[in-house]
DNA sequence: CGGTGGTTTGATCAAAATCAAGTGAGGTGG
DNA sequence: CCACCTCACTTGATTTTGATCAAACCACCG
């Protein structure tokens, strides 16, 4: 594969690993089938089996969950350089859906060359390892958001959260970052309602933290908006080496 | 180390994953430090880089975090068998607390002989990723419960997990299961107050789903708490081979 | 130019938090 | 053996947060 198809995985491997010359080549040389998908578009569901992991090359996905009541959670939030459903190489079933959020580019990596590319490189193994950790490290911390804080703190953290994780792949714009939900796809993320999801956005406005333009997140006091948001990152081990 | 250490974890790895005879002498070979602790004992503290991964042997222990507004999040509830922090392998700092919930023997393993096991048998290397991702597969479910459950559907699939859970390693008496959590630990545990889960406890009981006993659960009628508590085992993963 | 999906705003309602005052079981020391 | 203390739990009254319901509003698009 061309390595514009894995340059956030290996740029973000690397960041907390040291990789060797071969390691990329191994990694460049997996056979990845790439394609376009619309925004909003299902990957793969919860309950079925996949043979291949999905690595987001461009654009943004999630990961989500129906109740049986028929509510839905949003369980995270994907940007490129991220392997959503790596754990599928492990466990045999899905235990929730994953989408695209808007027009994205995914490559598909079959489970046996990714298998093989784990025993025969253990460094690699042990970054991906890694990667799967901080995931949960990342669902830790939403426990704690959804539990404990009230609704505009959530927001805040979310989207500090998802500026901290843009800028490691390059997708920040000075204080401004895309972000492609809408209000209901925010109240999913955070246990809310989309209504409360509108007013408390009016709320961070009217505070000065955050201005909200279509899709695009513009931060107007980050200092200001971490205290607010109770925002520290270090559970998302951006330091992390052994 | 003696085989009655390991029993719990060779039995709940060997559910998943065929170890073969040199895989299990080499888990029981590794060196481990057991210890007995009381009850409520803080083991790892959030923010430290613990050298030694924590094999709880019996008792309870559970994982929680701290907000900055002061409360408390409880984010995983540990039987018998598990490895809470295995994540402190590959993740430098802790990013929340480790603690006995009652009196409990547990085993440290330090992560240097871990890490060589790891990287020589990668039968359990996989066994040990796979425990990672069962791990991150339950806070996921976590997020779904405190995100979108209303309070007494909460309580309902939280016990019906431990039942099942407990179930693996042997740790229940028919319908009963103990549970020695306080009710301001389950508040914490499910994202409401010690107050509320009394109320919650008493319509549990008066809708004759389950009695409680100090820290006894007994599960009256399964089938219609699992229905209560839209409790749907598949995320535990419990038979997920390759 | 009329849809349509997303957002805003207001009014009302429900779930759970908070505040406050008991109750009760176990454990300790006189 | 009893008095008393403490901690956990229970219960009631009140308040708060966020949900629900409903009606605009708005921008973009065919």
């Amino acid at each position: 594969m061309s390595k514009a198809v894995t340059d956030a995985l290996t740029r973000k491997l690397s960041a907390t690993t040291n990789l060797d010359s071969e390691d990329i080549a191994a990694i460049e040389a997996l056979p990845i089938d790439v394609r376009s998908l619309p925004a909003r578009q299902l990957i793969v569901r919860d309950g079925e089996s996949p043979n291949a992991c999905c690595l987001l090359i461009e654009g943004f996905a999630f990961r989500s969950k129906m109740t049986i009541a028929g509510k839905r959670q949003i369980l995270s939030i994907h940007v490129p350089g991220d392997i959503p459903d790596l754990q599928s190489l492990y466990l045999g079933k899905m235990d929730h859906d994953f989408s695209t959020l808007n027009e994205a580019t995914v490559g598909f990596i079959g489970h046996v060359p990714l298998r093989q590319l784990i025993r025969r490189r253990i460094r690699i193994a042990e970054a991906l390892w890694r990667e799967t950790l901080i995931d949960a490290a990342i669902f830790r911390e939403w426990i704690v958001n959804v539990g404990q804080r009230p609704g505009r703190v959530r927001l805040a953290h979310l989207l500090l959260e998802m500026k901290q994780r843009l800028a490691v792949v390059g997708g920040l714009n000075g204080n401004a970052l895309e972000l492609p939900m809408n209000q209901q796809e925010l109240a999913d993320a955070l246990g809310i309602t989309a209504v409360h999801v509108s007013r408390i956005m009016k709320e961070l406005r009217e505070r000065g933290l955050v201005e909200f333009q279509r899709h695009l997140v513009i931060i107007r006091d980050e200092k200001r908006l971490r205290d607010f948001g109770e925002f520290d990152p270090i559970y998302l081990h951006e330091d992390s080496g052994t």
